[in-house]
DNA sequence: GTACATTGCTAATGCGGATTACTAATCCAG
DNA sequence: CTGGATTAGTAATCCGCATTAGCAATGTAC
């Protein structure tokens, strides 16, 4: 049993040193722990071998075995504000859980929407050697990101490039404004109003396509009216909100573009004195927990894939990591619906 | 102009290919690509060096480079769902900020709370030969962690060792505790009352220590009907706050024990036609940004200084790298007081 | 008894780069 | 003109591991 106390610096074990202490060769070691195929090793010497490595408490190094092996099963995964917006974290761990099933580490870079720290950062990742790089951002948006050309695969995960020239996974902004939109229709609403977000962004267009497209199912026509805007913040959630329910033929169901929106519209319609979900029912977008759990009733939403894109991502670069060229794939991925008790 | 186009597997340059380019010898690359010193290398055979490496597009193989230098320049953050907690990304920024600030890398591990999944990626990161490991939680409590003695060094972050073995980082929950009081006393605020977590963790602990303190110094007796507590999820806040605003001598403040307790406190007190921070003043704790910010009015609440635990953690290890045997500090840091227009 | 296969294991080399020790050529002082 | 310093480099080795080529000893067949 390792018999090393906590001295640090003592200089690590090293396959000769196994070597030695179990009286072959560091070559012998090597089959042995790799469990080399095609060598001929009797179970005797296996065992030698395997006890010196736990009694010196040998572990392989993975730079020199990467060095080597020509090959660092690892990924990066570069953002600009994913570990700090919540939401987005379960990128990482969808990436991690693709990555670790098939044997890669991901290297995380936080760029912090700067520039220099991006290029920095994907220096770094370069010259580590990764096999792959995943260029993600926090919001579903248009990027010009940096082209590593010919050296290793990227691609795009919430983004996606102006030119469409690099491959990207996205959220199916469409499908999830219809999914939530024929929710509400479903359960028989047939006013619905829309608080929506007043920016340019694929979130914004793609949902009110999608409210659209339910709408015209059900043989609805659309209401311009019903649709009003604002910066998604609870504020203007409540404002929306406000100025929808006060109209002569005001909405049975609310469609907020996010949480954050749903949350300010909670407190327009209480403050009207009306209850959710009996005098207008409220479905957000985004499921952040930290609202949408906890919100009085609970909110039903639609959540963000992000789980899964992290996971897409991993996936799409470990198939194409040796394609000389990959077509630059744009995959949607569906928003599942959240119920709970809005609606 | 590097002219390889993006047919990926073509081998990367090495220093010898770049040395055959510029008719020197791979030493010679060596001593000019990492300006050496004591070296007389004229700017002639330089530039001949640079502009090959400018035309081969060579980077440094990071791997070769570690082997060689007995030195990885990463470290280790292993964690249970930092990276999934929005407000707790901060640790990894900070920790970033930090590490590169000292030509480092950090090592992202996300363990999802799984024994296993833990116990392997820690392998991984010594595999990786990782200079220090910040093992770092979700929230303030006590851990197990695991030992890799005699290897690197490791803190704790956001948690410490039953046994104070291992140095650690912490909020000061009771400086949080009694900062948030204080603020409201200062106010002139004399029944505070307390919406508190029941569970027995060290922030509980803490912050009604904090609260006691304030309350001391201010001459006023601590007054146990004024604490309830509960899960902290914003259904206990609502009904803590709604059986503390319904005492015969209610109180006219409110601290909240997170800012999820305050949301649903935020309900109760409009629900009884109270207005904040009028007829009642109320702190939270966390600074979630997604609640704080977006309440109507705007949340008072306190912050948990995750981006200098980060930030202390790395500077910890780096500190300490070779220390055969480190003291285990416990270090606290104080949570900032962010103010809003709750109180 | 000889040819050949099998078993058990090792020497040598490469991966990309850092570094030490050393050489060859030039310069300068005396 | 000579000896020592300076200039401009290079060859060789090491880091830890993977892998190819091959060797020696034993077994097996005829």
């Amino acid at each position: 049993m390792a018999e090393q106390s906590r001295s640090s610096k003592r200089k690590l074990p090293s396959m000769y040193d196994v070597a030695r202490a179990a009286g072959v060769s560091q070559t012998t070691v090597s089959f042995v722990v790799n469990n080399a195929p095609n060598t001929t090793i009797p179970q005797e010497t296996r065992d030698r071998v395997w006890s010196a490595v736990e009694e010196l408490g040998w572990r392989p190094n993975a730079m020199a075995r990467s060095l080597s092996l020509q090959r660092s099963n690892t990924i990066g995964l570069i953002s600009d504000e994913i570990a700090t917006s919540s939401h987005a974290g379960r990128i990482i761990q969808g990436a991690q859980a693709a990555a670790w099933a098939h044997n890669k580490m991901l290297l995380v870079i936080n760029t912090d929407n700067n520039r220099e720290v991006e290029h920095a950062g994907l220096e770094m990742l370069l010259e580590r050697q990764v096999e792959g790089i995943i260029y993600a951002t926090m919001y579903h948006h248009e990027v010009a990101p940096p082209h590593p050309r010919g050296q290793v695969p990227i691609v795009l995960l919430d983004c996606y490039a102006t030119d469409h020239s690099l491959p990207s996974v996205v959220p199916d902004e469409v499908q999830g404004g219809r999914t939530a939109t024929e929710l509400l229709l479903r359960k028989g609403h047939r006013r619905i109003g829309f608080v929506n977000e007043i920016g340019p962004i694929a979130a914004m267009v793609g949902r009110l396509e999608g409210y659209k497209q339910a709408l015209a199912s059900f043989g609805v026509p659309f209401d311009a009216n019903l649709v009003r805007s604002g910066a998604s913040i609870a504020a203007n959630g409540y404002r929306c909100a406000l100025e929808l329910m006060q109209l002569p033929d005001r909405p049975t169901a609310l469609f907020c573009f996010n949480d954050s929106m749903a949350m300010g519209a909670y407190d327009a319609v209480k403050q009207l004195g009306l209850t959710i979900p009996n005098d207008v029912a409220i479905i957000g977008f985004d499921n952040l927990e930290v609202i949408a759990a906890q919100l009085q009733p609970p909110l039903t939403t639609m959540e963000l894939p992000h789980y899964e894109m992290g996971q897409w991502a991993v996936h799409y670069l470990l198939d194409h990591a040796d394609d000389a060229q990959p077509e630059p794939v744009q995959h949607a991925i569906a928003c599942p619906l959240i119920e709970r008790n809005s609606v």
